[in-house]
DNA sequence: ACTTGACTCTCCCCTTACGTCATAGCTTTT
DNA sequence: AAAAGCTATGACGTAAGGGGAGAGTCAAGT
């Protein structure tokens, strides 16, 4: 029972031999005896500190604090401990603060990429139509109105809605402010919001264009669906009836 | 508007000019131009990308991916924080875990800080009777067995037991050993391990010594009672009476 | 006794993302 | 023109080792 070499010492406490170089040259683990060709020898008692080094590493302390807490037999071990309790308290709600930032750069991200194009969002409109309708509403309202309820379409199309109800909202409430903003029925913006109206009722059942028309005619005449419409605006049933009639009439494409 | 010098870039953005010269060093952001006397002098767009630089940099990126992300107009992004976030939400459990290690380290030292002192353990005798004892019990049991009964009796008086049912069973199996390793009644530990089944009593009512006594009586006149501790051992019941009423004659105190 | 292969030693440079001088040159103000 | 302020380059240091070069050492096989 000579003790441990580097290697086997190495070995034993799972670390590399450069590790107990390292600390045998800041001093943080000395060996026990240096054989006279200069080879480190490590004794029972060697491995029991540098078990207990490994164990003050794992909780984050740097080398110089472990020689300290070893060497020092009346460090304040306690107070050492809740001070590095707090630091990683800290830390690690950076880090949750961070995996919050990370998804929300991965969700604008997806938003983006999945950005459906001018094309799809004018499908069934000719160049012209869109170019002149698009000149129209930017003097009524302005570029960024526009922009903006073309973004609210961009992302009614593109973004998945882990709740149904609240993308059937969100489809109600573009209509609202489509028919506020005086936008006619057969005009490109409000088909393609009727277009995801339709691709949302088709999350409940998949009416054919008959059909279809036969339920925006009851939001007009039933007075419980006419009620929930209305809540948006005075006169909004009647809006989307007509706008469904004329989705229907263009075989329910854009056009 | 010429642009920034370092000064202003580096307040701006809150970094220091090292840093700034650091980014222009290793080509992660280099001025827009350099005057000859050899000034930097950066612009909007360098204002701009310094921005996504401490973004990134915000997100625990090295330099070097930053580089690669900026610099390359089709690096997968979404990939690259998908895996960003596997490894922080990776730290993130490592502390956590981090987190109880150390609270375990904590409690584990505040047991051993209220470790009570031999005199404590050995309260009301002398300390020729003591070491008398001990070596006594040295001899017959040997060193570790003394030192194991003495921490157990040490854990009772020390540790705050939230579970008051466990410290009981704690106390009752403590006796049986004693008894089986033939301590007699009047000797320390034994006394000692009265004095905690005595405090352990009083976690319900406080009786006097004479009801202390009457309630050792009971240990063995009571078929109930005398089941419960002959359980642990036949003839705890009588020993433990038999330590109480030492325990009572000496005015209930270790000696 | 000799050689081989495994092991070990001591330098020394490299890593990250800068901080901290030191020394010298440029600009602006007094 | 001198003083004050700003800037540049270059070099060294940090923490905790990684990796390698060149040289010495140990135990085993031939």
């Amino acid at each position: 029972m000579t003790g441990y070499s580097v290697k086997q010492l190495a070995e034993l406490a799972g670390v590399s031999i450069r590790t107990l170089h390292h600390y045998d040259q800041i001093g943080l683990l000395a060996p026990a005896t240096k054989a006279e060709s200069g080879y480190r020898c490590y004794g029972q008692a060697e491995l029991l500190r540098l078990q207990q080094i490994l164990f003050y590493k794992e909780l984050k302390y740097p080398l110089k604090q472990i020689k300290a807490i070893l060497d020092n037999p009346d460090f304040d071990l306690m107070d050492s401990l809740k001070q590095q309790r707090q630091q990683i308290l800290q830390e690690a709600d950076r880090l949750q603060q961070l995996l919050v930032t990370i998804d929300k750069t991965i969700v604008g991200l997806q938003n983006q990429e999945q950005m459906i194009t001018d094309e799809e969002l004018y499908e069934g409109f000719t160049s012209e139509q869109k170019e002149a309708y698009r000149q129209e509403v930017t003097e009524r309202w302005g570029a960024d109105k526009l922009q903006e309820t073309e973004d609210r379409l961009r992302q009614l199309s593109s973004q998945e809605w882990t709740d149904v109800k609240a993308k059937g909202q969100a489809i109600e409430q573009l209509l609202a402010d489509l028919m506020e903003q005086a936008h006619e029925v057969q005009t490109p913006l409000v088909q393609k919001a009727i277009a995801e109206h339709y691709a949302h009722i088709c999350a409940y059942w998949t009416p054919n264009a008959q059909q279809y028309e036969g339920l925006g005619k009851m939001y007009v005449e039933d007075e419980r669906f006419k009620a929930h419409y209305e809540q948006y605006a005075k006169g909004l049933a009647a809006y989307i009836y007509k706008a469904i009639q004329v989705y229907c009439a263009n075989g329910m494409q854009g056009s």
